[in-house]
RNA sequence: UGCUCGGUAGCUCAGUGGUAGAGCAGGUGGCUGUUAACCACUUGGUCGUAGGUUCGAAUCCUACCCGAGCAGCCA
């Protein structure tokens, strides 16, 4: 037996005399002396009608096969008499493989986002995380892809770290010492020395300093793997673990930063629309009217460019009654990122050089001393979904950047060293994966974007 | 973490001081090459939890739990 994929099936060239499909049932219709059944295996949004006759052995049983219930049917690909759909099969043979009883938390309605998630196990089944975690996993190879064909270097970042990346926000620790009892030193404090690492240990907040090593030796690479931020965010775009897509590159301003970063956003535009289309499409007609014209929109226009002190004035002399006025010297509130890139340019933005001020150390401080060349890539609905920088190359300057900071420059010594063998100018940014997916699927909420979200209170499955 | 909104049947919701409701799902019967099929009948509830006010609370008050939206933090 040679199983082929209801998304093979739907496709196929012509009738075929005899095939076997395997997968769930999405509802079952009862007429006089046959059924049809809706199977979907997943490959997939479009289900194979199945059409049992009372002359399949089954046939009688067909109560059995209820909404959910796996199933196995073998028999005639013929052109539908029906419509709706151009290919069905004729059953010869069916073989409830696994029965699902009326409990089934997935019926065939429209069910809320927040129930689904509490049925994560279950909701892959269902049209649209079924499509959601198509393109999902689509765009990861998408990622892969650009940066492959230009000739950049994947690099595994540690995922256990001892470094925190000032400025990413909080970690989480990683220990192996009984949290009832550890071991102490002589003033009373947790004895780190104890612990598995020797010393304090945390999830990565970020691959970038490392990545930053591998770019000062193989000059344009990436990371793209689980990151972790143990901040207290109950927002629809925060998660605490998410994924993060980090390109670093040597001999590289912060314009070619910007450059690639419009590139990169729109060839995975371009690819989703290409390999997904049939997804997107769904998501258009029933998550988010005017995707697509978004998506062709954002691809067909240039970003626009503008320093961060340019946004402040437009914001200053916008009219609008912000919560928080703009002030040079203040970060961008949301209100202030939405009215730029959704009513004022009505594009995706790219803001640079930010106060110094409000950015982390290892952002290269420009000549006017009081910025840095740092870069947010803001887009309609979701705000910030890329923040980069061009790295402070100079060591002199570094090191006065660790000491405002107030850091200890023997925990960076070796990012110390990057300055001072052979240094160069370098880049790179950090795109968050699944605000990458909201932007292209239309989907508002950051949990219903990642197989299995954690967010502050929720680590089920 | 702060502010706001919400929690009623398996699911989606109505009910705002006086006998707990609808649609869907489930069950029974009927009908039809059907498309979240349709028609009739029907099962199903400690109204988030704990207190309080009241003759009487799903409804009003307090606390807590859970969820969501927004803000901050950021990707």
């Amino acid at each position: 037996m040679q199983r082929t994929m209801v998304k093979d099936a739907l496709g196929a060239p012509g009738p075929v005399p005899r095939m076997t499909v395997q997968g769930w049932i999405r509802t079952r219709r009862d007429a006089k002396g046959f059924s049809f059944l809706e199977v979907n295996d997943g490959s997939c949004r479009a289900n194979l009608q199945v059409i049992v006759n009372a002359d399949c052995p089954q046939y009688e049983r067909i109560a059995e096969f209820t909404t959910g219930s796996a199933v196995e049917a073998t028999g005639e690909l013929v052109a539908s008499q029906g419509k709706g759909q151009a290919w069905e099969l004729r059953a010869a043979g069916l073989v409830l493989v696994g029965a699902a009883d009326d409990a089934y938390p997935l019926q065939k309605k429209r069910h809320s986002l927040e129930y689904l998630r509490e049925i994560a196990h279950l909701r892959p089944r269902s049209n649209l995380f079924g499509a959601v975690f198509r393109v999902r996993s689509r765009l990861s190879f998408a990622v892969h892809r650009f940066f492959q064909e230009r000739g950049f270097l994947y690099v595994h970042t540690p995922i256990l770290t001892a470094s925190d990346c000032e400025g990413a926000g909080e970690m989480f620790r990683v220990t192996t010492l009984d949290p009832a009892d550890p071991p102490r030193t002589e003033d009373g404090k947790v004895d780190y020395s104890e612990d598995f690492f020797e010393r304090p240990a945390y999830l990565t907040v970020s691959g970038q300093l490392e990545a930053e090593i591998f770019a000062c030796s193989h000059s344009n690479v990436y990371t793209f793997g689980p990151t972790f931020r143990a901040e207290n965010s109950n927002t629809s775009r925060h998660a605490s673990e998410f994924w993060m897509i980090e390109p670093e590159m040597a001999f590289c301003d912060l314009q070619g930063d910007m450059d690639l970063a419009e590139t990169f956003i729109k060839e995975l535009i371009q690819d989703s629309l290409e390999h997904s289309g049939d997804d997107l499409a769904f998501f258009d007609e029933f998550v988010d009217k005017g995707l697509l014209e978004r998506l062709r929109f954002v691809l067909d226009r240039p970003f626009h460019r503008l320093p961060y002190t340019e946004a402040v004035e437009i914001l200053k002399g916008s009219g609008e009654s912000f919560t928080y006025p703009a002030e040079w010297g203040a970060g961008l509130q949301s209100e202030h990122e939405r009215f730029l890139t959704e009513k004022h340019f009505k594009c995706p933005v790219s803001v640079y050089d930010y106060p110094k001020s409000i950015k982390p150390f290892y952002m290269r401080t420009n000549d006017d001393g009081r910025t840095v060349a740092a870069m947010d890539v803001l887009v309609p609905g979701i705000g910030e979904i890329i923040g980069g920088s061009q790295r402070e190359e100079r060591l002199d300057v570094l090191d006065a950047g660790i000491a405002a900071h107030g850091l200890n420059p023997d925990d960076y010594w070796w990012y110390r060293e990057l300055r001072r063998y052979g240094s160069v100018p370098h880049a790179g940014f950090g795109l968050g994966f699944e605000r990458m997916l909201m932007f292209l699927t239309g989907v508002g909420n950051i949990r219903d974007v990642i197989p299995f979200a954690r967010t502050p209170g929720n680590v089920d499955f």
